[in-house]
RNA sequence: GGCCCGGUCGUCUAGUGGUUUAGGACAUCGCCCUUUCACGGCGAAGAUCGCGGGUUCGAGUCCCGUCCGGGCUACCA
């Protein structure tokens, strides 16, 4: 049979990076394997489910390139595929009374308050907490019809086997095994009617035809249960695959605490979906040999449970930095600067900047913002223009927003001025002249056209004129006088790009500094 | 507390008993390139393979113990 395996998100907040992970591991398999990749919807707790969130999981990830073959969005032979759906189709129905009339289920009829009673007495006396049969796991039929004709409140739980050993071979980690008296009877069916997770799920998986339950390692400890279920049922069992966790950088389980974990604030940071693919591929999986930056293909070509590690990762926001900064250098500058301009015109890039509250003073997010702004109109004004400038800044930036601060003194009329490499370069005697000369040369020496030689020559020949033993003596002052910074692109590869009119017109402000 | 999982440079990892003085990558530092910043190239530093026993001619690799970290312990997923 093919493979077919899901990516059942519970969508009560954000899409986090360890979704995403999940995700991705699900899709990378199942197209290495060319099989099916299925997502199925689980709401079954009424209370968290959130449409938004829902919305947001599916548009996360189409921006980050993982497709379904099946789900709600696109319908399928198992429709429906959100869980409170087939709730109401009665697909879980049946199969509760099958349980309950194979002696693998009953009725229990615990009020909260007695639950957490009995929790209480278990841990004032150090045994593991949890319904290990309580009165109704052996509750007779008369009791049963009691507590059901005074109309009391019951769930549906599971009747874990009792003194056998459940073990399941997990892919990534073996055999795996526990004491069937250290399992709990976990709820199945919740008193308002519907399904938990432990239920509906692994009635999904096998209706689904599901071969592989891939998922994070908080759920080890639940799957002897749902073992249990399957072989209850005389059910074969899905392979099991439980990755390894990402956490932060405190060795914990990611969640909102740790920061930036929303995929969508790694897009709105610049990030492309290829390599922060690439780079959450890397976390908890490898290739087998040294390859880090890999494309889509190789890296499904790649990708197997082989691969995948035991052990737990931490997030390396410094690799993210450089695997994505390599994509951008990679790119044709035509499909680049398509890139910048979805990047620019997705509403929520703004919105990001506008709200983050930055703590590193060197980050000023209302600046990133006006950057990125700027940079979204010039494109619009003068696309010619903006793709000599990309291509200029190509190499020294690390993600899409980089682009913003970095082209600014482009597209501004005139560039901000940096007074530490003012007074650093505008000190010296020959300065003046060296800007009356490049004046002079626009619209004589330098024409819309020149080529960068064009203004090296100039620049060299004012070297050898005025008798200056470096370069850099007039080079510097004449970038900071264009440029408002010491750092930058090539000076007679910008020069070029800024064309005479701009030049002159900001060295003439330049000039102005002078006095 | 109970059950389960994990433990190789700061970080991600290669390594499935012997070509290992433990390899690669990010980050760090240095040199080169160069008009600057990057990029790129070269190089350095950085891991007594958590610790202790054992098995073996030989262990990061197998076994036991131990420590530390983590996950789960809901009518959440």
């Amino acid at each position: 049979m093919s493979v077919r395996v899901r990516f059942a998100p519970s969508p009560t907040g954000m899409l986090h990076v360890g979704a995403l992970r999940d995700a991705l591991f699900k899709s990378l398999f199942a197209r290495h394997h060319h099989g099916v990749l299925i997502l199925r919807i689980e709401d079954t707790d009424r209370t968290r489910y959130s449409p938004e969130s829902e919305a947001e999981f599916i548009s996360t990830l189409k921006w980050v390139g993982i497709e379904f073959d099946e789900g709600p969005h696109i319908g399928g032979p198992n429709a429906p595929y959100r869980q409170s759906e087939r709730k109401e189709a009665g697909v879980y129905q049946p199969w509760i009374e099958k349980l309950m009339s194979l002696g693998h289920a009953y009725k229990a009829f615990d009020t909260p308050q007695e639950l957490e009673e009995m929790r209480e007495i278990q841990t004032i006396n150090k045994q593991s907490t949890g319904y290990y049969g309580g009165v109704w796991r052996d509750a007779t039929a008369e009791q049963v019809a009691a507590a059901e004709a005074e109309g009391k409140p019951y769930v549906i739980r599971q009747r874990i086997p009792r003194d056998i050993t459940i073990s399941i071979h997990d892919a990534v980690r073996g055999r795996v095994e526990w004491d069937s008296n250290t399992i709990d009877d976990p709820v199945l069916i919740k008193a308002d009617g519907m399904p938990t997770y432990h239920f509906a799920s692994m009635v999904d998986d096998h209706l689904m035809d599901i071969t592989h339950i891939i998922r994070g390692e908080e759920w080890l400890s639940s799957a002897p249960k749902h073992a249990a279920l399957f072989d209850a049922f005389g059910w074969n069992r899905p392979v099991f695959v439980h990755c390894p966790l990402i956490v932060g950088l405190d060795g914990k389980k990611l969640s909102k605490r740790h920061g930036a974990t929303r995929v969508l604030d790694y897009a709105a940071q610049g990030f492309m979906a290829g390599p922060l693919k690439n780079f959450i591929a890397l976390i908890g999986w490898s290739p087998g040999d040294d390859r880090e930056a890999m494309s889509e293909q190789e890296l499904v070509d790649a990708f197997d449970i082989s691969g995948v590690q035991p052990s737990p990762g931490k997030f390396d926001f410094e690799k993210l930095k450089w695997l994505n900064g390599l994509a951008i250098r990679a790119m044709e500058p035509f499909a680049l600067l398509d890139e910048i301009t979805d990047y620019l015109r997705t509403p929520y890039t703004l919105d990001y900047f506008n709200q983050l509250v930055s703590d590193d003073p060197k980050v000023d997010p209302k600046k990133i913002e006006k950057a990125l702004l700027d940079l979204d109109r010039a494109i619009e004004k003068d696309k010619p223009y903006a793709l000599e400038v990309i291509k200029l800044e190509q190499q020294r930036v690390q993600t899409l927003a980089d682009f913003g601060e970095a082209c600014a003194f482009f597209f501004a009329e005139l560039p901000e001025m940096d007074p530490k490499a003012v007074e650093k370069w505008f000190g010296q005697a020959h300065v003046g002249q060296l800007f009356d000369t490049l004046i002079a040369g626009c619209g004589t020496t330098f024409i819309d056209g020149s080529d960068p030689v064009d203004y090296e020559n100039a620049l060299k020949e004012f070297q050898v004129t005025h008798q200056i033993e470096k370069l850099g003596p007039i080079v510097h002052p004449t970038r900071v006088a264009l440029t408002g910074k010491p750092t930058g692109p090539g000076l007679f590869e910008l020069m070029a790009v800024l064309g005479p009119a701009r030049i002159k017109a900001r060295l003439l402000r330049a000039k102005e500094m002078l006095k």
